[in-house]
DNA sequence: ATCCCGAGGG
DNA sequence: CCCTCTGGAT
């Protein structure tokens, strides 16, 4: 099958069924939003929305983060995945954002890059959500169900590649909303081990089903 | 046990 | 390329 013909119906199941995939991280603005999105990494959503009110009341912006230490940061971050880590970036990222760009988010997944903590996937999400732009981030989701249905060639090994495959065949209007889909998909049905095949919709023209389980050399 | 919308360093 | 970071839910 064409990989335009697998982006077709890809596209029109979950524009029936999920027409308006959002966000589910709490944010008020691009500060918050890009703090949130740092604090996310290996951890779920809801476990970030239950700690971003308290850190978000004492830090509302670049400026009184970057004057706080690791110390005070943990006290608020200390029951996600990686307080340590993710206190030190928060604090990194605060001061360069300070130093470098006048206190405020930069619009461009190459400037973003440069904040500490701030990799490719996390730019991605913060140009897409807050400035609109057409890009497609690329986690540990979006990078195993594009594979697996498919939807990039197998040749596709790094998240970066997975990205250009997938923007080479979206429609710009639709990045935003692919995103979540196959963040979904991956979250519910396409999951890591042992992928729920048997209840998924999209068996029609997935390749690791063809490749894998209608061969009979996978049963799940 | 396994998984959560990763990034930095070696 | 691999390793480490590391808490909570199921």
């Amino acid at each position: 099958m064409l990989k335009k013909d697998r982006f077709k119906l890809f596209l029109d199941y979950f524009t029936r069924n999920f027409p308006e995939p959002e966000t589910e991280l709490h944010y008020r603005n691009p500060y918050e939003l890009l703090v949130a999105v740092i604090l996310s990494a290996q951890c779920t959503d809801k476990r970030i929305n239950l700690v971003t009110p308290l850190l978000f009341e004492r830090f509302p912006d670049p400026q009184s983060l970057a004057a706080s230490n690791v110390e005070e940061v943990f006290t608020y971050i200390k029951s996600v995945s990686y307080p340590n880590n993710k206190s030190k970036h928060l604090i990194g990222m605060a001061r360069m954002l300070v130093e470098h760009f006048n206190s405020e988010i930069p619009a461009t997944v190459e400037e973003l890059q440069k904040l500490p903590g701030v990799g490719r996937k996390t730019a991605n999400v913060v140009v897409s959500v807050v400035y609109n732009q057409p890009a497609m981030a690329v986690d540990t989701h979006v990078f195993r169900v594009s594979r697996r249905l498919g939807l990039v060639p197998m040749t596709a090994s790094t998240p970066l590649a997975v990205e250009m495959g997938l923007l080479k065949y979206l429609p710009k209007f639709l990045v935003y909303k692919a995103h979540h889909w196959l963040i979904l998909h991956g979250r519910y049905i396409c999951i890591a081990r042992n992928p729920k095949c048997p209840e998924c919709p999209l068996t029609s023209f997935c390749k690791y089903f063809e490749d894998n389980v209608k061969t009979g050399l996978l049963q799940s």
